[in-house]
DNA sequence: CTTTGTGCAAACGATTTGCAGGATG
DNA sequence: CATCCTGCAAATCGTTTGCACAAAG
């Protein structure tokens, strides 16, 4: 159920929601279903058309919209000014390295949150997430600071 | 320790952290802290000149981003495009009401997240932080949905 | 064949920058 | 009076939009 992504398995997804299957959005849809550094629109373009020019950035915004409209997708607003892109849609939550500004999963189920059943103000609650902030491993070990 | 703002205070807070006061930067970071409700550059913009014109919008951006420097400001990112501002440094956790998007603070200890003792991965952990997402007792009880 | 997607360039909106004059310490 | 701030306008940069052509179902 996870990390196995077939092209027929994205063609298949980008249909089963009701969204038309171009190469164009199998092309994002697939880039992001291999990584998990949750790139940004740029980050994607690059790699989309390093051989032979794949799709304009505008199609990617266009696609990436699509994409979380029909909840293959969705959007990690960690930074100023920049949006990144996550295929990860089920509820996990997300380490911020301060050094390399790198953003890493993590499982559910790592952390718990004890969720007052109170909160002050009675509000509804549907969802949580937490942000960790640290320092990841590979900046702790190799001590530079390079920025990502 | 909170809630009590004289305008001495407020010059003395950027006195000790090495910043000039300007009548600018005391009416900006005094309105951060009169109001709660996590303020973009605009809605400063708007309550600073109500009256007669204090501060142009550069100065204004320039003025949040020296008190964020200073610690004595942080910026709260969740939404695309807007970037907020919140005088209350002290670590604390955040509601996000999913009709009228509002931002609401959560004590530090009203929740209780169980960080794992070690992270998959093991990154240091310096800090975190909770997002929780629901609809706030105001568009509970009044059903509506206005758009903030 | 009808509908929806793509590419390109222009339009946008939030934020930044350059620079001349003004205020602060 | 040297330094730092302010205001204004122009410049950036991520993202959106309008439109003509092309592809999908």
């Amino acid at each position: 159920m996870a990390n196995v992504h077939t092209s027929d398995s994205v063609v298949e997804a980008l249909r089963t929601n009701g969204l038309r299957v171009t190469p164009q959005r199998v092309a994002v849809y697939n880039n992001l279903l291999k990584r998990s550094d949750h790139p940004t629109v740029d980050q994607i373009m690059v790699d989309l058309n390093q051989g032979l020019p794949i799709s304009s950035k505008a199609t990617v915004y266009s696609t990436l919209s699509s994409l979380r409209e029909a909840g293959l997708v969705r959007e990690i607003l960690l930074e100023e000014g920049v949006t990144r892109y996550d295929s990860n849609v089920a509820p996990h939550h997300h380490f911020r390295c301060s050094s390399c500004g790198c953003i890493i999963d993590i499982p559910w189920n790592a952390l718990n949150v004890n969720l007052a059943a109170s909160l002050p103000g009675g509000h509804a609650v549907s969802s949580h997430e937490v942000t960790v902030y640290g320092v990841c491993n590979d900046c702790k070990s190799s001590g530079d600071e390079r920025s990502n």
